[in-house]
RNA sequence: GCCGGAGUGGCGGAAUCGGCAGACGCACGGGUUUCAAAAACCCGCGCCGCAAGGCUUGCGGGUUCAAGUCCCGCCUCCGGCACCA
């Protein structure tokens, strides 16, 4: 323990050495004491239907936590954040009568795994053991709730054997896929990243540079479930702004498809995807991705060198450089000509150049567009680049004569839902002063009579990438056999990993399994030689059914029985950080509604509510420069800081914790020194649990003295005098007055819980310990028994210290939440401010539920000498808030 | 560029339905206690002003008896998306 701390001081009282002991708030002595209380008698065990001591009669609460990814560098205190609040919920939920799951385990497979194993030259199996007992010890002292029975590890046998077995439902509902499209490389971690995990052409994990490269891959069609995963989010109890960005993952949009066809080439179509097929008319060229498949076929020959040149240097660019290039359109002309359906073959009102251009996406739509340049902020910008015709389509009356006569002209860009010209027809087609729905109808149904087009929806969404090449993950239930792909039967998974000592990627593209030789070859299901598959599943393989698993963690015939699921489905809260927004949260929605489709699980939806914990940040310095400064070379001197070498002054910033800057705060040494009561209330108290905040390492001691003050209301500082205070040694008659603030505690305390308003029921409890400080002999055991109840959800030690030292019947982890009686929350009298004018100019005192005139008069009598000589013109009486007087 | 969220004392934050702005904590100042210090406890603490009083929730307008809260226009910060046809 750090000398002169708080909590170090205090122990040091308690040193054998003192004549008299001395009964300090000690956590390093209770908090040990009460979890190895709670986990031998198996305090927190959630019953499952069927378990011999389950209660049909109460309700069900599932409250769940991201659960982590054990890193060697253990717990951060962002950890702790979010468990902590679904602790106080589970803890609350219990003592009001609900069987509560809380479990907690770990997403043990994945990169950083095998990256630090490779670096530490150890087994990823063991590093990954190791990592999840740190984890498992720093959660174990912070206190929390879990239903340890329950813990699992996604890279345990008997739990990824269920992995691979759902894969194979995936697979055997053509959910699962092979593929060779190009897909995200990276070269430093040596494995392909799904969509999600590629930002800016950059991995999310490392931050490395991605290319894009054809590679046999597994693909799981997320695609089919994108129309349900986009509907289903309406019900949901999420924040909007997570609903909105799984809404533009997903990236719904509607419009047609519509065939051109190519001049010269009887043979090749071209189809594009328009949300604007209303605007047919005013389409003057077409658009090919450089990679569309039919752009070498219509190339003329005086064109081609041109067009291969820009199709190789499109194919160096990333897609970083292609969209940091976005400021300037690049293309080139193909030399071919489609033509418009519109209009009769040779119609020269239908003739479109056919160019190549990079802002059209060939993994988007049919990778082609017919650009509208009057219609279309980038073709216009386009069509301005390369001269290209920019026919006007629109008749608009927006009542700027000079704005109209520009857009009619095709001189100004309108994407907006504006009347179209007169001249929008072809003799049988007209939308003449038609609206954008309208229009949009009645070409598609055109188009449709033609048959040369058809309404269309397409997603953004892409289908989920579901192979790494890296040996830690689980291995893929499935066999290369001279006849294709074969299943490995249920009977022989789980497939497990061969123990290979060299893990590491070898430079090629290929998993590292492919040097395990004994493992990879084996026989098909005819004896005949077969290869097993190399590539192994992503980490969020596992951490997509991992809530299922919960519910039945033990069993060893289902990857969770119905029954289960159906009582404890779907989680009521779940807490995590935001960075699973799309990724995660999407990928176990499918997962849910497969195996729903499947009819092994009941509902459709996994997770009810949802809630993003913001991020614990951290103070840091920066020079005049705007460097930060490593915290090593800080000097603090009161509230200001110096750089220790060069003695300038440092700006205090807030920003993430991290190792570079040396200001990461360790949980395990903010419970060495004030214990985990303090560290799960600091975290809760610092503000709102969604809200980004610092942390300020001179607030902790304040929550630890609000600990140490509710302590000293019922223990007294010697031994002798007892375990509590002599007037709590028995029952009697607690202080009315006191009674009443403890009822508006609880009430308040109750309310803040149900909204996740943590910091708030916190300084409830903390004005009611001030109160109680002043009256301390006039408490009554009653009352302290039910102020340990209120504060036992956020710091459960010293609050079940404190029921038993009181002589609380039982544990105070079983106890029921406290009554409230609502007389007790109303005033018999009541203070009421007054105002003149809408300013504070004096209060009265009135009985409680006085009638108007009574109120009136007091006031008038508390504000006369404001109101004289001055004519009142309006009285305001707002019952129980406040009066004004407006006067002239 | 588009879509969200936010901006309140020296700091973290509170104000749940339009009704006393600044709860609670930190920091700071004063006091009690102490040989002294720490701890503990008590008092004070938005800004200007000796005071009376005035001003104050990013900025500018508006609605209202009354606006941190509602409306309009801007500024800044954070997050997401970003040539998706």
């Amino acid at each position: 323990m750090q000398e002169g701390s708080a909590a170090g001081a205090a122990s040091a009282y308690c040193s054998p050495a003192m004549a008299e002991p001395k009964q300090t708030y000690d956590p390093a002595t209770i908090e040990p004491k009460w979890q190895q209380f709670w986990r031998e008698h198996d305090v927190f065990r959630a019953r499952n239907p069927g378990d011999p001591d389950f209660d049909p009669a109460q309700p069900k609460f599932y409250a769940l936590d991201m659960f982590p990814y054990p890193s060697a560098a253990g717990l951060h205190v962002g950890h702790p954040e979010g468990y902590t609040a679904t602790d106080i919920v589970s803890r609350w939920k219990r003592a009001k009568g609900c069987n509560v799951l809380h479990p907690m385990g770990w997403d043990a497979f994945g990169l950083p795994a095998e990256q630090y194993a490779i670096q530490t030259n150890t087994h990823p199996a063991e590093t990954t053991a190791a990592n999840i007992a740190t984890f498992q010890r720093q959660l174990q002292r912070l206190g929390f709730s879990y239903d340890w029975n329950r813990e699992l590890s996604t890279a345990d046998p008997k739990y990824f054997r269920w992995t691979q077995w759902i894969w194979k439902q995936l697979f055997a509902r053509g959910l699962a896929y092979e593929s060779n499209a190009p897909v995200w490389w990276c070269e430093a971690l040596g494995t392909v990243l799904a969509n999600d995990e590629v930002i800016d052409g950059k991995s999310e994990r490392g931050d490395h540079p991605c290319e894009r490269r054809p590679l046999r891959q597994w693909v799981l069609r997320i695609t089919d479930y994108a129309e349900r995963l986009l509907r289903d989010l309406d019900g949901l109890d999420w924040s909007e702004s997570l609903k909105t960005m799984q809404r533009e993952w997903i990236g719904r949009s509607e419009g047609a498809e519509i065939d051109f066809d190519v001049d010269g080439h009887a043979e090749a179509r071209i189809r594009v995807f328009t949300t604007r097929p209303d605007t047919l008319f005013g389409a003057s060229f077409m658009v090919l991705a450089p990679e569309h498949p039919l752009v070498g076929a219509i190339t003329t020959p005086a064109q081609r060198a041109a067009v291969e040149a820009y199709q190789k240097k499109a194919a160096a660019k990333s897609e970083l450089d292609r969209t940091d290039l976005a400021k300037e359109k690049s293309g080139v002309f193909t030399g071919a000509f489609a033509h418009n359906p519109l209009f009769p073959k040779g119609d020269p009102r239908g003739r479109m150049p056919v160019w190549i251009a990079d802002y059209v996406i060939v993994t988007y739509g049919t990778g082609a567009i017919m650009a509208v340049p009057a219609g279309d902020e980038r073709d216009f910008a386009f069509a301005t680049q390369f001269g290209l015709p920019i026919p006007g389509i629109f008749a608009p009356q927006t009542g700027d004569a000079a704005k109209d006569a520009a857009i009619a002209s095709g001189g100004l860009c309108c994407s907006e839902d504006v009347p179209f010209a007169a001249h929008n027809t072809n003799g049988e087609l007209s939308i003449a002063g038609l609206g954008m729905a309208e229009a949009k109808r009645k070409v598609v149904d055109w188009l449709l009579r033609k048959g040369c087009g058809t309404s269309k929806v397409t997603y953004k969404m892409r289908d989920w990438l579901f192979s790494r090449q890296r040996y830690w993950g689980e291995p893929f239930p499935v066999l290369h056999t001279q006849d294709g792909v074969e299943l490995v039967p249920d009977a022989d998974l789980p497939v497990e990993l061969p123990r290979m000592e060299d893990f590491k990627p070898g430079g090629v593209p290929e998993s590292p399994l492919i040097r395990a030789r004994d493992w990879v070859s084996t026989k098909d299901h005819k004896g005949r030689p077969a290869q097993r598959e190399i590539n192994t599943m992503p980490g969020a393989a596992g951490s997509s059914w991992y809530f299922l698993r919960f519910c039945d963690p033990h069993n060893d015939r289902e990857f969770c029985s119905k029954a289960a699921s159906d009582y404890w489905l779907p989680v009521d809260l779940y807490v995590g950080g935001t960075e699973h927004a799309v990724g995660h949260l999407l990928y176990s929605r499918f997962w849910t509604k497969v195996l729903h489709d499947q009819g092994c699980v009941g509902v459709v939806e996994p997770f009810h509510k949802l809630y993003n914990q913001g991020m614990i940040q951290a103070f840091a310095y920066e020079d005049a420069r705007g460097a930060v400064v490593a915290m090593k070379d800080v000097k603090e001197v009161g509230d200001d800081a110096f750089h220790a070498q060069s003695g300038e002054k440092l700006k205090r910033i807030v920003t993430k914790m991290s190792k570079r800057y040396g200001n990461v705060i360790n949980p395990d040494d903010v419970v060495n020194e004030y214990g985990a009561d303090t560290l799960r209330l600091y975290e809760m108290y610092m503000g709102p649990l969604a809200d980004s905040k610092p942390w300020n390492p001179k607030d902790v001691p304040g929550v630890f003295r609000f600990l140490q003050r509710s302590w000293r209301l019922a223990v007294p500082e010697f031994a002798e005098k007892g375990v509590v205070h002599e007037w709590l040694q028995q029952d009697r008659q607690g202080d009315p007055a006191i009674e009443k603030a403890l009822h508006r505690t609880i009430h308040k305390v109750d309310g803040d819980i149900e909204r996740l308003a943590f910091n708030t029921a916190i300084a409830a409890m903390m004005i009611f310990v001030n109160e109680a400080t002043k009256a301390t002999e006039k408490l009554s055991r009653g009352q302290l028994l039910r102020y340990a109840q209120l504060l036992q959800p956020f710091a459960p030690h010293i609050a079940e210290e404190l029921w038993q030292r009181l002589g609380g019947q039982g544990l105070l982890a079983r106890a029921a939440w406290p009554k409230v009686d609502p007389a007790l929350l109303v005033d018999d009298e009541i203070e009421l401010p007054i105002q003149v004018n809408g300013k504070l100019r004096g209060r009265c005192v009135v009985a409680n539920g006085a009638d108007k005139d009574t109120v009136l008069a007091a006031a008038r009598a508390a504000v006369a000498d404001q109101l004289d000589g001055k004519q009142v013109v309006k009285e305001i009486v707002v019952p129980q808030k406040l009066v004004n007087f407006v006067v002239k």
